[in-house]
DNA sequence: GTAGAATCTTAAGATATCTTAAGGCTATTT
DNA sequence: AAATAGCCTTAAGATATCTTAAGATTCTAC
């Protein structure tokens, strides 16, 4: 009893994440907390470096990441963030089982929760329910991109960091401008220029 | 007989791809079959304009469409292009049955293969092999959306435009620069400069 | 609580990209 | 075969964004 409820209070915010799409059952909900491990992590540390293959599929129950891009110059470009209730990883080398060129730091002291490949695997042959949510899942994450590819290719950097600003309040507080800018695609220089206008209008 | 025939020449090309992903069974064929509508459209035609709601899952037999987002200065961004054996559809008006801000629009004559939301609920429902399959198409779109998302926040248009040239050797000599300026992000004029510097150098 | 590191800002000059306008070149269409 | 429309190119001036460098501020580690 006592084991069922320190596994059930870490897993938690999982289960009720996947209820929110699609209310489990009693055995799935079973093999979710079997099938993920809880993991801290300190601020600065790698979940995933350029190189590694990347194992794990990670759900962010507390905290902050940022997944980017080194270029041939050295300079890093984030690809994503991801706080409470996101999940990050590299598809690509996840499912090919290639090596990564992505990097994903912890911006804060966190928990995630992780699960392997061969448990998604299994997750999706006996559960097929899984199947359903993280085909939801994707396509949610498709919207945003589309949403984002849009902005990148017709909007201003102005434009863009407002956009930013007005879909992700719970981020623009919680990181700084220096990550934004990357995310963006703009030098932290002129994303500074672009608040100050901001201010002064 | 004769029926099973036809049918199965319209619908062939969509089944030789599902059966790459994952080997259907009679009756999941047999769905297919039915839940597809075989449909031919003229160049310059609309399968989609803004404020419609989306109706369809659209697969691309033969043909050649491109999707795309009118700004408020009047100008067309483009979102994806579609060819032979690729998907093109407002995934969020289409899930959320809310009005689309795209367009899809045919750049050539085109057979398509649609679905309805009803029949493709369906589909997932009573066929729960088709949430693993579209959950592995979406995932290949997410990555080919991350690779593009990286290079517009970390590359010069010069870069991005050899880059479609080489992941998309099918589509360059088939859509015209204006099209391609549009899905890069740039103005035909300053993509013309960009084929003159790489011809001259 | 101080030193070092990271962040944010400012500004000047360089580069990338856009706007506008014009002209020549294909393709359809009539 | 002419006509129209769409496509591609060129070029000049305008604007957006980057680079570099420096200084001021805030955060973090010892």
């Amino acid at each position: 009893m006592f084991r069922f409820v320190t596994m059930s209070l870490q897993i938690q915010p999982l289960i009720a994440y996947f209820n929110r799409i699609h209310p489990l059952n009693t055995s799935e909900i079973e093999f979710v907390e079997k099938a993920f491990q809880m993991r801290k992590v300190k601020r600065g540390q790698f979940i995933l470096q350029e190189g590694d293959v990347c194992k794990h599929n990670t759900f962010v129950v507390e905290g902050c990441f940022k997944m980017y891009l080194v270029d041939d110059n050295g300079k890093e470009h984030n690809l994503q963030f991801a706080i409470e209730n996101w999940w990050i990883g590299d598809i690509a080398s996840f499912h090919n089982e290639t090596p990564t060129k992505l990097n994903i730091e912890a911006l804060e002291n966190s928990s995630i929760l992780q699960i392997k490949k061969e448990e998604q695997h299994k997750l999706f042959v006996d559960f097929p329910l899984f199947n359903r949510i993280f085909r939801v899942l994707a396509e949610n994450a498709m919207v945003a991109m589309q949403h984002r590819i849009l902005q990148n290719i017709g909007s201003t950097a102005e434009e863009r960091y407002l956009d930013f600003l007005k879909r992700y309040p719970q981020l623009f507080n919680r990181i700084s401008n220096v990550q934004i800018a990357s995310y963006l695609g703009v030098t932290p220089e002129f994303l500074s220029a672009i608040r100050k206008k901001i201010v002064e209008a």
